[in-house]
DNA sequence: CCTGGCACTCAACGCTTCCGAGTGCCAGCC
DNA sequence: GGCTGGCACTCGGAAGCGTTGAGTGCCAGG
């Protein structure tokens, strides 16, 4: 077990380092931070910290720069949760409360999470197999074309256009209509596709293709593949990310552009409380070098969805934990009131 | 007025400086094209060039590239519009028809354009004010509490919530409901403001506050400043962008996440036939390294919104021009078709 | 008007040198 | 036993310096 002024030494080194992205020295850890020691005393306990791995050399004759293991330990062990200050909470909850729809929520939280963490942020949508269904509508907007609209309790809308085998009368229309909704308003969409399994039954057998037709399309709505969206901003910090740049950045735009990479990364990232993936610990390559912060945020008690961070794992990890937290917990206080 | 052989010479340094990133020389010209004279004869062809602006020296004893006023030539007078091959059109054809909705639509497009031309792709959603209403519905979620979705003839759903001032009937909100649709449904959206104007006072005294709150948001609904949304990708293409790179990447992600400018970028681009503003030509300053080429795009004849792509000034512009005429072309006809 | 020849320029490259931050180790001290 | 000052060593990065060669402008001759 390292001695508590070892693991002082490295959150001495951890902080320096990401305070001036430069490897850091014996000699300087001791005049900037006054641990008591002498530089000759802290190289000892950083060639203990390098054997164990929490620290490394770039190259003989350099400073030290942490590890992921390194960071793993600051993180889990040697720093909190930096939280916001008031003035910093006000203005999360101004930015946040101008919003007028669930688009406009979710872009303007990306927004105030990239300015605050000066990184890249990602917002995804309210997931819909957690949601509940708030309302169903049918719209007629051609003989044989039917329009579908969902609209969950967080807010989003889905809307798909459907072509009726048959002409499908206004009277059958609304009897679809209100049917479907005494069934699924207020029920889980995990729930949906029992709740209407049965439901073409009550119809005569000319309307049955349209019904079945509306079905599939609204089950097929709801299936994961579909529904996980998810907004992106604040690319630009990534131009601070680093001096090798071209090398670093490409693979990040990469899986930023891959919606999937990312939803799997967020998807990864435990239910409850936050997640912090340093480094290798992401699973996809191209952020090899990059830390992910995130979190689940929601209307109520319950994570609807997962917001977070990436940026470089030399990363303000309080501040950016702070940030998050707050923001995913300002997000949900206003989900809950729309 | 220049020679037909000196803007030969100046194609040729287009084409080759686009294909190699490197200032070309009088030498290397001579031997990649065949022009028929010498390297000095070429040489003093490059000297008038330069004397008229059209290309420059990065340094003495270097070869030229040309400069804004060399690659606009080019685009006006030198190369034409390189159409896309057979498989390439069936390519695009295939992809997009695979959407589900208007935002996969827009989605599609952006990767496409971005993957055929290996740079950014801006995709412009269909405006409202050039669109008309194809549906008005009002849900009632809750006593006081009405939903107000609005159905495009581009697809496009936009949707907002509405606070009553006094609960509001489920008769009272039929009745607007068929009101709004008889006078609204097939009407463009510059007409609607003065259509509704008297639809207040076929109401009860009692729902007319109601009845002005669903007016009043379908009206901001319609303001321009909330419908221009767009749609951006292919950011990973920035990191071709050029050596010098931080300090080209930067100004140029950072417009990209200003959406407002990314719209008056787009809006000042020509509104028929395709535009493409080199460099400097570009009002905004971030984006003076690079060019924007963009097109009108819609179901019909009329043009709805816009795409195009952002890449370096040295770009292949024929190639690019090519590419955003036919996704435009191909993604009005699948608006069209939905 | 084109061409070959020629002197000139200058960024890029490779080489060497120098510097100093930083290290590991050790003998001595508390 | 653990801390300290001293010391020799390492090695990347900056600075200086010649070499190279692509590219130029100019000129006299065809």
């Amino acid at each position: 077990m390292l001695s508590e002024r070892r693991l002082q030494v490295l959150r001495a080194i951890v902080q320096d380092y990401v305070g001036t992205e430069e490897p850091v020295g014996s000699k300087a850890l001791t005049e900037r931070h006054n641990l008591g020691v002498s530089p000759a005393t802290v190289r000892n306990d950083m060639a203990a910290l390098e054997d164990e791995g929490f620290i490394a050399q770039p190259h003989t004759s350099a400073g030290r720069i942490p590890t992921d293991k390194g960071y793993r330990l600051f993180v889990d062990k040697l720093a909190g949760v930096k939280p916001m200050t008031a003035p910093e909470r006000r203005a999360i909850q101004n930015f946040l409360e101008g919003a007028v729809d669930l688009d406009d929520v979710v872009a303007r939280t990306v927004r105030l999470l990239a300015q605050l963490t000066r990184q890249v942020a990602v917002v995804q949508y309210p997931s819909l197999t957690r949601s509940t269904v708030r309302h169903v509508e049918l719209l007629s907007l051609a003989p044989a074309r039917v329009m579908l609209v969902l609209i969950t309790d967080t807010g989003r809308v889905e809307q798909r256009m459907i072509d009726c085998p048959a002409p499908f009368g206004e009277t059958s229309l609304a009897d679809l209509r209100a049917r479907l909704n005494s069934r699924i308003t207020g029920r889980r969409f995990t729930d949906v596709p029992r709740l209407v399994e049965d439901l073409h039954e009550a119809f005569d057998l000319e309307d049955r293709g349209t019904v079945a037709a509306v079905l599939s399309t609204l089950l097929e709505t709801l299936v994961e593949e579909n529904e996980e969206r998810l907004m992106i901003g604040g690319t630009a910090n990534l131009t601070r990310f680093g001096h090798d740049f071209p090398l670093t950045i490409r693979p990040v735009l990469e899986a930023l552009e891959e919606q999937v990479v990312l939803l799997k990364l967020l998807g990864e990232a435990g239910d409850s409380g936050m997640t912090v993936r340093i480094g290798h610990e992401n699973a996809y390559e191209g952020l090899n070098s990059t830390s992910v912060v995130s979190v689940g945020y929601g209307s109520g008690g319950e994570a609807v969805a997962k917001l977070g961070v990436v940026g470089p794992t030399r990363m303000d990890y309080p501040g950016t934990m702070g940030a998050v937290r707050a923001v995913a917990r300002y997000v949900g206080q206003i989900l809950a009131e729309s």
